[in-house]
DNA sequence: CGCATTTGACCAGCGC
DNA sequence: GCGCTGGTCAAATGCG
């Protein structure tokens, strides 16, 4: 049951990290290693890649989890199948710091599509105009995580993963005071990859291909507890579907309990406790992911004491579009101001906003650059053309959930996976949208 | 009227 | 010890 696909984590030394498990997302997706090396403080930037031929196939590569092994047993090989076909055409740096961010990229499979071929191949506008140079991004034939680094290994195309290895603190450290227990947690995302160390993060999108890692502070995830990171499309976020529902529902009931404004991400998370049985301590948080805000990243903390509901009240802090309040309880920080309350608060309603692109105008961020619009309109765009939910993925799901099930059975991925469908029920979707339910011979009700 | 959401207040852990 | 931040509480509010 419930407690079955709860991936524990385990909190050494580097500290907590939660799996990762990308329950909605790519179609065929690529699935390199990459390393993630950081030379200073945590810069923000992003690759975006042209779109021109966007709406490509994506190449039927194989499977892409099929020489993937376990994530989790830091297996060092992996598929890289690399649909993009559009090629990187920026790389910019958001952040606040002008600081050398190195990404090595590893191609295990020489795919000739691999991401980071496509990002070295891409000439830069100039080297001003990125934050990151071309050079900065180089495949390495190893992936070695010496010492200083930040990063891990990443399986793009990989439900679920967790880094491989990770390096106790930033190579500079001195001006990286960010030498975080290297906690590292990684969603996948539709297009980005998103960095959170300690509390500056950064991004790097990539067309049609999307993670996220975040780096999280040791206090970020203290507890020695069960938790489970689930990334998923958010339904109708950009879609311009006025549906009022952020967060899908996952069969469980949830009752909303609080939201905060998260240091970092214009968007609040949510947090929301099993409503069904009262000494249920399931928990969940849902945030919109920063670069992708199409995505939600939930956080699932401590397992059900009960079964499923027999019926779902699903829809769990998505039932209700609120009118303008505004003011976030900011605690004890610093009071938002109303626009950026709005700005939050659009965020995961995406009742408010059909489109929430301009997202918040960073101004919430502090210490960081603010991204312009421009950059985020161009970002969106490329967002939603490779955006491809998982559930087209279905000639490769079976593995997925194969892999998922190699770490412990997850129905919610499953879940999620339908909840993908039923969300986007048109376009979106998949020709060969599948059905977990359908796909394991489960009753939907 | 019951229940879910909202939201400011609280609280705890952590870094400085 | 203070301030920041994430997480939770609970009174108020609103919806069905
Ligand atoms: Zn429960």
């Amino acid at each position: 049951m419930c407690d079955s696909f709860w991936q524990r984590m385990e909190a050494d030394q580097r500290g907590d990290l939660a799996d990762i498990v990308r329950a909605g997302g790519l179609t065929t997706t690529p699935s390199p290693e990459f390393l993630l090396t950081s030379c200073g403080p945590m810069p923000s930037f992003r690759t975006s890649s042209s779109s021109t031929d966007a709406d490509r196939p994506m190449n039927n590569f194989g499977d892409p989890f099929a020489n993937l092994g376990d994530p989790l047993l830091n297996k060092s090989t992996g598929t890289g199948f690399f649909d993009v076909q559009g090629s990187a055409t920026a790389v910019e740096t958001v952040g606040d710091l002008g600081q050398k961010f190195d990404l090595i990229g590893e191609e295990i499979d020489k795919q000739p599509c691999n991401i980071f071929s496509r990002v070295l191949q891409i000439s830069p506008a100039g080297p001003n105009a990125w934050g990151l140079s071309p050079t900065a991004i180089k495949p390495s034939p190893s992936m070695p995580m010496r010492h200083g680094e930040v990063g891990g290994r990443v399986w793009f195309s990989s439900g679920l993963q967790t880094l491989a290895r990770r390096s106790g603190k930033l190579r500079d450290s001195n001006r990286c005071r960010a030498q975080q227990k290297s906690t590292m947690l990684t969603f996948y995302s539709i297009h980005s990859v998103y960095l959170k160390l300690s509390t500056r993060e950064f991004e790097l999108s990539l067309r049609s291909v999307s993670i996220e890692i975040a780096l999280a502070s040791s206090s970020l995830s203290s507890k020695n507890q069960a938790k489970k990171v689930v990334c998923i499309p958010a339904p109708a976020a950009a879609n311009g579907r006025p549906n009022g529902e952020v967060v899908p529902s996952d069969l469980w009931a949830w009752r909303k309990y609080g939201q905060k404004p998260i240091k970092g991400s214009p968007y609040p998370r949510g947090y929301y406790r099993c409503s069904s049985s009262k000494g249920c301590s399931a928990r969940k948080q849902v945030e919109r992911s920063r670069t992708d805000p199409n995505m939600l990243v939930i956080t699932y903390t401590s397992e059900h004491n009960h079964p499923w509901p027999t019926q779902r009240n699903a829809l769990a802090g998505s039932t209700r579009s609120q009118t303008t309040k505004s003011s976030y309880s900011g605690s004890n920080s610093s009071p938002r101001s109303q626009k950026q309350s709005q700005a939050l608060k659009e965020a995961t309603d995406s009742t408010s906003s059909s489109n929430i692109n301009p997202p918040a105008k960073e101004e919430v961020v502090e210490n960081e650059k603010p991204i312009d619009a421009a950059e985020y309109d161009e970002f969106d765009t490329i967002s939603h053309r490779g955006y491809n939910p998982m559930i087209s993925e279905s000639s490769h799901s079976d593995d997925f959930f194969a892999d998922l099930a190699e770490l412990e059975p997850d129905p919610m991925s499953l879940i999620f996976s339908k909840e993908l469908s039923e969300a986007k029920p048109d376009e979106e979707r998949g020709d060969n949208a599948m059905d977990p339910f359908d796909m394991f011979g489960w009753a939907r009700d």
